[in-house]
DNA sequence: TCAATTGATTAAGTTCTCTTAACTATATGC
DNA sequence: GCATATAGTTAAGAGAACTTAATCAATTGA
């Protein structure tokens, strides 16, 4: 570690701030779209992850791979998961975005970056510069960091 | 508008990144607290909001007043939630967070300034300056643009 | 003053998540 | 080869969040 105690609380209540926008935003797109939270969540998370199996969701979202199950049969059905088996294990599940999926995924994000270009806009392009470089740190760190694959823990 | 159109995509993908990494967290958080999402949610705009009444929540939540009167109660009855009656118009209830409800909201955020501090903590002191300048812009910005108040919208 | 509106609650019923338990099929290791 | 573990599904039922409809009390306004 670089540099540890001496973190800003700038950061701190920036990223509050972040999240709280952010999630009341996407919480307003899903319901919209008709989906509830935990499917939604395992779009995105396939997003990011490209593809998993069932049990991968299950200790990821904190649930049993039998709720993971019926949900993902959901998404199946309504043809935003492909759900293959995995030629290496037949028991094991691939599960992937169809081309649904990934657009309504996309269609999310196009959301959230249109109330992001209204904030940026309000910002002088030096401000402008000064976030787009942090974002690029951050971002960076993030791939990184991530505790996204995999933990397996416990 | 100062500059619009020319928003970076970094900022886009590193906005992203943040949201779905917090979000994952927030719901590992919520979870761990035995309270469900909406109701947590609930407690997040009174944090940011300080006070408000039973149908200002349902109009921010997308739900019906009644919807919101139900899970009002449910937070009232763990002491997390404080409902008082509007001296002005005695039909309206004001409601606050407790103490115990105002812990629990800070708990959440000191989860989250954890992960971001292993985050910042991989950083040189120079990026993290950079971070810094540009969460204190952000913050600003969200401040003055925040939908959170009350949109009288329809 | 009295009708219409508004804020909140309650009741009844629907839908969805999630759990446990039982089951199937495949893989692994002695 | 056979026992054991693993991936996933299914069924039954509990619990939560919603909705609509009905109700009550307080406010507004013509």
């Amino acid at each position: 570690m670089t540099n540890a105690s001496i973190i800003p609380a700038s950061i701190h209540h920036g990223i509050d701030r972040i999240t709280h926008r952010a999630f009341h935003e996407q919480v307003r797109f899903v319901k919209a779209s008709g989906l509830s939270m935990p499917q939604f969540t395992i779009l995105m998370q396939l997003h990011y992850q490209r593809q998993c199996g069932v049990s991968d969701i299950g200790a990821r979202m904190d649930i049993t791979s039998a709720a993971a199950s019926q949900l993902v049969e959901k998404l199946v059905q309504a043809d935003l998961l492909e759900r293959s088996e995995d030629p290496l294990d037949r028991r094991a599940k691939q599960l992937r975005l169809t081309e649904k999926g990934r657009a309504l995924v996309e269609t999310s994000q196009a959301e959230r970056h249109r109330w992001v270009n209204g904030l940026m806009e309000t910002l002088s392009p030096a401000d402008l510069q000064k976030v787009s470089a942090a974002m690029e740190i951050l971002a960076t760190a993030l791939q990184f960091s991530r505790p996204d694959k995999l933990s397996k823990a416990d």
